[in-house]
DNA sequence: CTCATCAAGTCATCTGATGATTTGATGAGT
DNA sequence: ACTCATCAAATCATCAGATGACTTGATGAG
């Protein structure tokens, strides 16, 4: 079940490349050598280094400038990253993404313009309950209004951030639970935007915090089963 | 400033297939059409789209087997996230991490054992000033005391997307500001101890809050100029 | 000293070809 | 009718060579 991954030589280069990389060998800035000389010291043709470095440029690793050169980007592997957060148990997940759900609501209570608490509550009703239009599209429209409230905080880390674990967190779901989770009631969010609007951001934190508090008491029941 | 994004086949072609994955055109586990084939349909190489092809693999967004195809492994890409949260401004980073910090902290409180708080004290007496051993090992010495508390959380999660973030900003402030960043005195580090000690959640947030709000307006500072 | 011009270096892209692997069809043997 | 080895087609993997586009530093005129 392990085919010990036969060697395909695009991924070999890649990693050598990477090795390179976190090693320290290429500092962070430093413009690595072209491809024709990674081509001869690979001992692969210049297509597959091409392969290879488009693979870390898409990771961030790698930047390439046409006419100038290829340059480390950055020594930080998200992928390695990615593994260790997936690793993390499902409630440790969730129970992050609440941190990030408490702050932003937080910045946003702060930060907010007058029209976007109409949009809030905008797709509070659109959200509407699980009967219309079934489960899928309900979580669709549940996460929107949680997002909404994230770009409001008006960070971009904060919001790829939420982003990233939305993935993670329900492909967690997918594969443990296999897709059902307790969504709190319209009520409790109508709370959150009352407190947003309110512009004390201890309340708004509050609120997100009672609203999160029971799904993870829940999933930590299910889990101990 | 914003060079618009110069066209870049190999950039447009990750795109188009991109698209077509997360627009759900190709469901997860198909087969997506072949090199040629899709070279023609997006009027570019099949070197081209090999190297769009490998940039997604490398995304685990693809999956390609010799001899038979390349197949759609998943519609989700939470690895881009991570990506463009290095690319996020340092003052939204740093924001983003004082949230863990500060949620970080108020779990440490509620979860801390009498141990921790003497590790936290002993840490904070090791850490000393800038004085002592230099700058750099000064900015390692803080860091661990942070750290501690963000393991005291007991949050695999959040200690993972910690230390992400901490060598992100690392760099970001290599990159934009040379490498110097104020930070404030023991005694700040102090009440944030004393106020896990308290077992009071609400202190222990606030104390990160105060501590870290004067890094954050000084860069704010710096930044506008 | 300033600035336009130029040439070398480098990545971007294309074209054509060959090898390696998978997969489904074929056909003999039972 | 079933099993299994064999084979051919489809597909990805890799290579080699060539041309275009862009950046950068050097050159030289003013």
């Amino acid at each position: 079940m392990q085919p010990a991954s036969r060697t395909n030589l695009t991924d070999s280069a890649t990693e050598s490349l990477r090795a390179e990389i976190l090693g320290g060998r290429w500092s962070v800035g430093a413009r690595i050598p072209n491809e024709a000389a990674l081509s001869d010291q690979l001992s692969v043709s210049r297509g597959t280094v091409r392969e290879a470095v488009r693979a870390l440029v898409s990771q961030g690793l790698l930047e390439t400038r046409q006419g100038s050169g290829t340059y480390v980007r950055s020594a930080i592997d998200p992928t390695a990253a990615l593994v260790r957060v997936r690793r993390a148990c499902l409630r440790d997940q969730w129970e992050a993404r609440t941190a990030l759900d408490v702050e932003a609501a937080r910045l946003a209570t702060l930060r907010h313009a007058p029209a976007d608490i109409e949009r809030l509550n905008r797709l509070l009703a659109e959200r509407g309950t699980v009967a219309d239009g079934g489960q899928n599209n309900f979580v669709c429209r549940d996460l929107a209004f949680h997002k909404a409230i994230v770009a409001m905080s008006g960070n971009r880390a904060m919001v790829e951030l939420y982003d990233f674990f939305t993935a993670a967190i329900a492909e967690t779901i997918q594969a443990t639970l296999g897709g059902d989770l307790p969504e709190p009631d319209a009520p409790m969010h109508a709370q959150i935007v009352e407190a947003i609007a309110s512009g004390d951001p201890d309340r708004a934190g509050d609120a997100v915090r009672a609203f999160m508090a029971p799904v993870l008491s829940q999933l930590d029941r299910h889990l101990a089963q």
